[in-house]
DNA sequence: GTTAGCATGTAAGGAGTTACATGATTTT
DNA sequence: AAAATCATGTAACTCCTTACATGCTAAC
């Protein structure tokens, strides 16, 4: 009972989905992924390797050794998930952890949801906004409740907050819309017709 | 060379400000830092009261013991900010660090905007957009070069992300617009009037 | 030929959380 | 009197970053 998911799934969740769109080493996935977590903090090495190896000794991925033309110590070590991988990226997409959990992995869940399907979509979509509308719910029972004089400033901060909030649970609604009228795009994402094909 | 300023001061700063409003013991503290932090993580006392300790050999904060009903062996203590601490504020609050210090604190230093003067408040605005707007100009230069085919989920995750940023940008530019023009409340925050009676 | 970027790793340390440990005070 | 909440602290552990260490390959 004392050791429960740990956080860093969010990185393995991260790599096992990027390597589905093919084979790659660390360095290039490490590229890729600072690109897809992106707004702010970039992912270290002294991250990233640790990780491929864990997920390696865990039998989620598997290393091959590049093109012949590394003969020296370190050849360029591609990587490819295993059938284990595609596994634990379904249960991690679908997975319903603690409110900060699914908090922090909400952004790379969505950035995968082409390889999900449409009830994993929605349950992660709905599962975001109820936990948005409760925070938003706390935080109006909270200010009620303090009547003491309330600085200019933080109060602002506080109105900003709230409406970033709002805004976005507006926008998860418009998706959960658009994920259940599919053929109703009424000022959702593009209909994008390609079916995505596989690698 | 390899001692920069800990990421840590943003506790400091917050505890140093909060304690300008009179003197405050470590839990109710606590309470008031999870409110103002608000939107998400709280602050766990494994961390609150280190930092306590820390700020009182540093000499920024005093203890006083609480009522004398507190005989027993853990009297409730009471902390004081100090004149050094007051500088410590003052410092925390100007301060130009990196940008990830900088962006980490800048919700915790708008909160005690009251207790600074105008040149500060621009600085810390203007640091803060231009930053985003940095952020921005590279997530849209990536994304001019990379023509690879987007996935249309992580296109909307893309699309979003710039929307809320710009949207933070006008935030803060209004915020500038009437910090500048004290008396042209276009459509910034209230006017408000009462100057904020102390305690 | 030397700089810049590709590529892979390890060691040390910072920052904070969880869980534990303890006891006083207030409410029910 | 039991339960909840106030109140203070410590130890162990996790996650991640920084800085170091190494060498290849392409561009200038």
């Amino acid at each position: 009972m004392h050791r429960m998911a740990r956080r860093a799934e969010t990185i393995d969740l991260a790599v096992l989905g990027l390597l589905h769109e093919g084979p790659m080493h660390g360095y290039e996935l490490r590229k890729r992924l600072n690109l897809m977590l992106g707004w702010g903090r970039v992912l270290s090495y002294g991250t990233l390797y640790p990780t491929l190896k864990r997920l390696l000794r865990a039998g989620l991925i598997e290393e091959s050794p590049g093109s012949p033309t590394a003969v020296t110590g370190r050849p360029k070590i591609v990587y490819t998930v295993t059938d284990a991988g595609h596994e634990e990226f379904e249960r991690l997409m679908s997975e319903a952890g603690p409110t900060a959990w699914e908090d922090d992995n909400f952004d790379i869940r969505f950035a995968f949801f082409s390889r999900t399907d449409m009830e994993i979509r929605l349950r992660v979509l709905e599962g975001r906004r109820m936990r948005l509308q409760e925070r938003l719910d706390r935080v109006q029972r909270e200010l009620s409740m303090t009547q003491a004089e309330v600085d200019r400033y933080a109060a602002e901060l506080q109105r900003h907050g709230v409406e970033s909030v709002e805004r976005e649970v507006r926008w998860i609604s418009d998706l959960i819309r658009a994920e259940r009228g599919e053929g109703d795009p009424g000022s959702g994402p593009e209909p994008a017709p390609q079916p995505s094909g596989p690698a």
